[in-house]
DNA sequence: AATGAATGAGCCTTCATTCAT
DNA sequence: AATGAATGAAGGCTCATTCAT
């Protein structure tokens, strides 16, 4: 039986959270220490370790927030009934707002987490998967329906998508703001009908 | 008169940067200390400070000459005389060889450098920009010769690429090998005709 | 609830900046390292800067310290009803006092602090000026009961009482001992009446 | 039989000498390094250990070479017939000129030569020692003639002229300048006849 | 004689983590 | 449950001094 309230514990893990993914973001991971964490939260250094095992244990805990957080609207936008070009453009336009909204969070993934030795298994990697995947069954569903070339490399897409977007994405978050509805029409565009030049002039 | 060689200078600068690059590719930038690197390269601690200025300076030259040796093949290509398709194929199929057998280099460029606060502006921002200019040039000739169409935007088209082998050569780097020949070839294709299935079935 | 009682807290302070004080009195400043100071006190290296904020900080702190608990003595001295040559008496004759007592601390002060650019408009410099102030004020009341010239130059007066004690007590803090008493008398004899021999033999 | 000629020896010599003062002055000992010295004197590290044991020695020669420039002067002043007023007044004069005019040295010797522990008995110590004897031979002829009052303690007044200069001279070494001719009048005038008022009013 | 490459000890400071209170 | 004092290892960097060339 808890001495204190499962509310309280659920708000100082938050708030412990909280602190984490604002530090982390501002500071980067090693440069953030326990001791400004807890000082954010308004905790002592030693409770922080009730609630996270350690400190890359806080970091795994602010991605999978981040993570199970924007994957809501993504698997919203898959579930819905519209073409092919439509839910490909819904998704491309929300993962780039992810990225823009949360670079923070996309950065310290990138630079921190993903060429990590212990990603490989992990939980985070398994929901780096999961919204992948949401790209990938969008991508089946328009071969399913004719609507996409039955040849293409699914996984191949996949890259190309989050592969461009994190490029492009990476200037934003250093400076002047991106265009989010350009690029995303932009990609669609390119993705649909490729870079040649055509006689009949179609795209 | 110089008291030792200038070979045996160069030797020692040559194993201690190749030992910093060894450790930095495994360990990381923040992992690995002067001293495992100085260990490795059979010198003093001390010594690294005469070669490098410290060990960012390290870090730099490591990418640097991962840079200039890879970019001598790269321009070498874009020199070429070719048919568009050929020259882009060459190029994306030698920057994929150079992520698989470099992995290392661009892991570290990405994961601890192009995040620093001081990239903007740095060296190696430089020979990055020069780098990816190569394909640029490229797509521009073939605007030029009207085989790509004219109103594409060229840095998507760039981010589309790199991103793509970014994101695909990822999961290489920790295991299971790329079949290079297959995904350049795919991504060409990809980037030709785009997605969408056709009528007439050109692609 | 702290986490250790307050007198533990003070004790590990004091113990702390007592090794300090000894080992800066004894090798100086940078002959001094926060490791041997922790060793002294019996504290681990990392809970010195729980103390105080760095090096630096410890030696004002040492300095400080000496300083606070002197002037306690010299201002009961300048505070008591008394002739002038009495009260002259009394403060010279404590200043000596304490540089013999403390002649570590003198030194540091002399040699360590004294001379750092970041003397000017620091802590100890305003202590310092605390201190010698005393010995003005006494002067400057000497002036106004006419018993002193009112043509001296105060400050002239008290560069040359300190001067002189600093001076002269520097060879007893290496070896031999200096009689303080004799000292004063001495010097409060010479400030009196000066050097010259007069007809009239009044001196 | 040497290699190379006594002349080149001895501008050697000189040019690391003259790079020591000119480094010490301006960033203390322990903020000159030996490569500091050797770069400003144009010769290698190395060179510098033939003609000087050690950094050490270096500061030595530095303020021996210092302390026989200034002699020459006050030994002259010391030599020349004049009244007892005018000698004492000559050498004041002229030892306050030589702490303006080389601070620098000064401080040195203040700071970081006479605390040391290797102090008492060294060559600089020697030199110090005849340089204030050169005062405490004034006051002896002075009390010799009958113009000083033979009861005065000499060492005494050693003391007190040159720790009073010390003190004075500290201000004026780190900002405004300090008239000189008025500090040595002053300083004259209050050792002559004291503090004291004096009815018949004779000072 | 002269060089300057090489050494390696040393130092201040930070910080994740533990545990007595 | 909560605190925060305490630990101690680690790390980048400097520099006096030596000695092979």
């Amino acid at each position: 039986m808890p001495v204190i309230s499962a509310k309280r514990m659920q708000d100082r893990h938050d708030s412990i959270l909280g602190a984490a993914r604002e530090a982390f973001a501002q500071r980067g991971f090693e440069g953030t220490s326990i001791a400004d964490i807890a000082r954010a939260a308004g905790v002592s250094d030693g409770l922080v370790y009730r609630y996270f095992q350690n400190k890359r244990d806080l970091l795994n805990a602010v991605l999978t927030e981040f993570y199970e957080r924007t994957m809501v609207d993504l698997e919203a936008i898959a579930a819905r009934e519209a073409p092919f070009e439509v839910r490909l453009h819904g998704i491309i336009h929300r993962h780039i707002e992810a990225f823009v909204l949360e670079a923070d969070a996309c950065r310290l993934f990138i630079s921190e987490v993903r060429t990590a030795a212990d990603y490989q298994g992990s939980a985070v990697q398994q929901l780096n998967r999961r919204y992948t995947s949401i790209l990938v069954r969008i991508i089946e569903s328009g071969i399913a329906k004719g609507v996409v070339r039955s040849d293409i490399d699914i996984r191949l897409v996949r890259d190309v998508i989050f592969g461009a977007i994190e490029h492009r994405t990476w200037a934003a978050v250093n400076g002047r703001p991106l265009d989010i509805d350009a690029t995303a029409a932009g990609l669609v565009q390119l993705l649909r009908f490729g870079l040649m030049a055509r006689p009949e002039g179609e795209a």
